[in-house]
Formats: structure tokens, sequence, C-alpha cells
DNA sequence: CCCGAATATGGGAACGATGCCATACTGACG
DNA sequence: CGTCAGTATGGCATCGTTCCCATATTCGGG
């Protein structure tokens, strides 16, 4: 069709109100513009973020972004997985709790990728951070300062994203020739309420010699902060305190929180561009990309008061 | 068809992984299950919250959201609107920054509902903020600290939430007897990059007799703030400030942020709800829900330094 | 002026679910 | 035993697009 034809003829389409219908294109096709897109809690800035790097590029690239929340068990996943399937969306990006949606859909040809959070076993494509290198950069600055005693608050998951951190904070103990102290490390449920965290980091604060804290996501940063401020207790002098993921207002309290900085936009938009990539051939070997979080100091972490 | 025989049947189609197909369904009955929801940038907590209440809602009644984010312009929204027929949807939320979109939708008989802003003339159906009485209650409130020269930053565009908040302050201060100056007022643009608005902030302290800011959004409050604290301004002795919209560092920073705090989430639900209320009976008169913010008063705000 | 290639046009058939219709069947009751 | 309501079953058109094939039509080159 000539080129001058064409222009005309879409100005008439356009006129007429003419907009193809996607789900006759998608029903012919046998697959839709849509892409699945799971995270676990939009209200957590971190998630937010990943959601703003998937949600560019997948919308540059001309898909649509079907947003699900909130996958609290693995039986949820699955009735989301379900959706999708009947929904042909070609592929999915998730933060996943278990592995089994990953199976179905991948089973049924939809293109994966797990994000944060690397779960399924038969090589799916993932972007996760290198937490455990995250854990020991952390962990080095506390131990440079001549920190000896020193607690983890995690989450009690087998997640990677949480297991890697956790084995980031025991190896750094063990190259710095300390020992790991089961009374020292806290491990959240998902769905723990605010004050049963808040209690548990609270109790902590009583192990002696304790003088830093290191908290293994910016939600939990946020209740060993009020904690310590509720206690009463300055940092760094006090107490020393680092922090996972850069959020808004990490430098804007006093001090300011020592924290690993996630680039969590970047890990949504390197999710969606290998979902496209390998959504175009789908015969590439897997790939999980793992991307480095930097640390950044703050006042929040100092020498502790009484080196021994 | 028999109970019996029909739980037997649901039992076979999963077994052999059968999905009833969506688009094939939308196809047939000209309608999906699926609800476009557009809001301005998801990095700002106050619009992730709003989807936060959307998703939920929509989710629980058994729809999908579509999610796109970032609608700058007019133009933009109306290719997104496209985006949206064509997928069939038989409802959209938005966050307008123009009536087009709205009006387009509407006019191919999709059911729209404003969220935050309300800017389609013709009766659409919107859930928004008192932003009036919020800006009147903070602004009461500065007043009766004894300030006379209150700033007043805000976003220069015509949506009601902007608009409602600058009333407000105008009100109150006509009502105070106090004379309403040009120069107090930022009026910062949609996409003013950070430093320009700190700029202008900066410029603003300059303005003699200055003792209080209003900052009409959670961005510009947080804009303010570092301003402030860059100045070496201490609050409230050297300046109060009010924010808007109560996220989750108001309350960490020393001192606190008095803030006019936004039910941000419920604004999401509320606005689910209405569309899902509306989907069922299009014939209901249009309406527009004005939820009702809190004034929430901490450290930020005292009595100037020096009354006259 | 004619031939073959390139392009245009028109007509189906599919994609999978739905909903209607006609026909076949079941069982209860007169 | 016949009748009729109620239910089951199979067949078929439809939604709007895509894609393929068979005919038309155009155009440049011989």
């Amino acid at each position: 069709m000539a080129a001058a034809v064409r222009r005309r003829l879409f100005e008439a389409a356009d006129q007429l109100g003419y907009v193809p219908d996607a789900s006759a294109q998608t029903l012919k096709q046998r697959t839709s513009r849509a892409i699945g897109v799971v995270v676990s809690d939009l209200s957590d800035s971190f998630y937010a973020q990943v959601v703003v790097g998937v949600e560019q590029t997948l919308r540059d690239a001309g898909y649509q972004v079907v947003l699900v929340t909130d996958n609290k068990d693995s039986a949820q996943e699955v009735t989301v997985a379900r959706t999708f399937l009947a929904l042909r969306t070609p592929g999915v990006i998730i933060t996943p709790v278990g592995s089994e949606a990953t199976t179905l859909l991948r089973l049924q040809g939809v293109t994966v990728v797990e994000v944060d959070r690397q779960l399924a076993q038969d090589g799916c494509d993932a972007v996760i951070l290198d937490n455990e290198q995250a854990a020991i950069d952390a962990m080095s600055h506390i131990l440079a300062l001549g920190h000896e005693r020193i607690a983890l608050l995690t989450v009690g998951t087998d997640w990677t994203s949480d297991a890697g951190r956790q084995w980031g904070y025991r190896t750094a103990l063990e190259r710095a020739g300390l020992p790991f102290d089961d009374a020292l490390v806290v491990k959240a449920a998902p769905h723990d309420s605010e004050s049963l965290i808040e209690r548990r980091i609270r109790d902590l604060l009583g192990q002696p010699g304790l003088t830093a804290i290191f908290a293994a996501n910016n939600v939990l940063t946020v209740r060993a902060w009020r904690v310590l401020h509720r206690a009463g207790l300055r940092l760094p002098d006090d107490m020393s305190l680092v922090g996972f993921d850069d959020v808004a207002w990490m430098d804007m309290v006093t001090p300011g929180i020592t924290v690993v900085a996630q680039p969590a936009v970047d890990l949504g938009r390197r999710a969606a561009s290998l979902l496209l990539r390998r959504m175009e051939s789908r015969d590439l070997p897997p790939a999980v990309e793992r991307l480095h979080a930097g640390l950044v100091v703050r006042g929040s972490t100092g020498p502790p008061r009484k080196p021994r």
C-alpha cells in the first residue's frame, strides 16, 4: 500500500474513532500485549520503585502492565498465574513467594522473570541484587568501625534476598573472626504486626555488649529506628544502625541513616528488558542478572562508645 | 446441570489445565474484566497508596488492573485512553491531567472515575479530597499560632487539587483579615527540576517577615524541608512548616512535620467502589465523593519568634 | 502491444467462548 | 400409556482480527 494512501486510511480510521480490538487480536494471534506484574506490596517504596522501572520499560516497548499485588502465599500466587494464563500474557514479572506459580506459567509457555528474589529451581530468568555482597559491605563498614556484637534484623523466609543477606552477615562475622550468636538475630515473618516486630527489637536491646544493628530491609530499618528513638538511644554513640534501601527519608532524619542503596528502579527496568529479550528469542540460556548495591555512609554509624 | 456433575466437570477441566480464554470472552461479550488505572507517578507515595486501595478493591471484585503511569500531558493521556478502548475495559480510574481522555472514554461508553483531581466538566464521577477545607485547616492552625506572613508552595496547574488548596490558602488569609501577597506564592510546574524548585523556595526565604510555609503536597514538603535544613533554619523557631500528606518520614525527622493527612488508600478504595457501583447501574446520578483530611500537629509548627 | 512481476481486492476460514435453537431425552403425573 | 414440563445435547452463527488464497488490476520492460 502506498504511503499516502496508508496515511489517509489511518486518518479516516481515526476520524471514525476506530480502535482495533485487542481481544480479537489476542484471540487470533494466541498471545496478548499484556504483561503480568506481581509485587508483594506497593506501600513499600522498594516495590513501588521496581514497578516504576518495569512499567516504564514495558510501556515504551508497547506492552500493557496487568498489576497484581499482595501475593501472600503460594496458593494465591497460583490463582494469579491462572488469571495471567487466561489473559494469554506472553510474559510475567514477579517477586515470587513460592515456585509453583512460576512453574505453572513456564509449563504453559509463558516467559517468566523473577525480580528481587529467585525461587524457581529450573533455570528461570531472574534479576536480583547481590545480597551477599551488599550485606558483607554493610557489615564490613560496621566491623571496621570496631563493633563486635552486631544484631541482624531480617525476614525469616527462604527467599534468596533474605537468605543472601543473612549469609553475608554470617560470612562477614566469620571473616572477622567473630562468633555468630543466634540471640542477636531477629527474624520477622512477612506478616508480623509492626508492634510485634518492634517488641522483638526492643528485647534485643537488652543483649549485653550490643553496639550495632544491621536492618536487612527498609521496613525493618524504620522499625529499628523507631525503637531506638523511643528508647532514647542516640545514633551513633549509643547504637550504630545500618539500613537497607535508600528511601527518601534516610538522609532527612538526624543523623542520616547509613544504608545499602538498592537500585530499585533499575532492578525493574532490567527485569523488563530481560523479559522482552527473552520473549523474542526464547532459546537463550537462562540469565540471572545480579545488580550491585552501594553503601551510603551517613551519621548513624560510628565507632562503639566503649571499645574494648 | 446437576451439582455433582458440575463439580466433576470443573475438576476434570482443572486437571487438563484448561483455563477459559479471556480474550474470546471479551470478544464475544464485548467487554472485559480489566480496569484501566492511570496515575501520575508511582514514586510519589501518595499515588502508590491510591493504587494500593484501587487494586485491592478491584481484585476482590474479580477485576484485573491495567496500570499506566506518567500521564505527563493530555496527548499522552489520549493515547492511553485509546489503549483502554482497544482492551474494551468497562471502566477507568484516572488521576487526570486533562479532560480529553475522560471525554473520549465516556463517549465510547466507558465508565470513568476521576481520583484526586476533578477535571471533566460534564458530571463525571470523582473521588477527591476536600482540598479547600484541608488548606483552611492547615492555615487556621498556623494563623492561630500568630503567623501573619505565610508562604504557599503549590503546583501551578488548573487541577482542582491544587486550585482548591490555593483557594483555601487565600480564603483563610482573607478571613483572618490578612493581605494576600503574590510574592509569597511559589507555583512549581509539574516537571520542574528539584533544584529549580529548591532555588525558588530558597529565594522565598528572603521575604521580610516570613515566618511560616505551607507546602501543598508531599513532594514540595520534602523540598521545603531540605531548603530550610540546608539554610540552617530551626523548626519551628526560625520557621514553621506545614506539609501535605502524612508520608512515613513526617514523624521521624526532628521535629516532626505538622501535616494535613490525606486518606490516600481510602481515596483509591472509594474510587474503585464507586466505579464498580456505577458499572452495574449506569444511570445513577453522577457522584462526587469528597473525603476529609485531618490535621496532624507535630513539632514543625509553633508561634513565630518575634510576635509583633 | 503483450508478458510477467508486482500489487490490489475480495472472500473465506480460523481463533475460543457464548448463546440460541432445534431436537432428544428424562421423569412425574394424569 | 400418553403428555408435558424440565433438562441435555449437538449444531451453528457470532464477536473482530488475521492470514491465506484466488482473482483482478496496475505497471515497467521487452
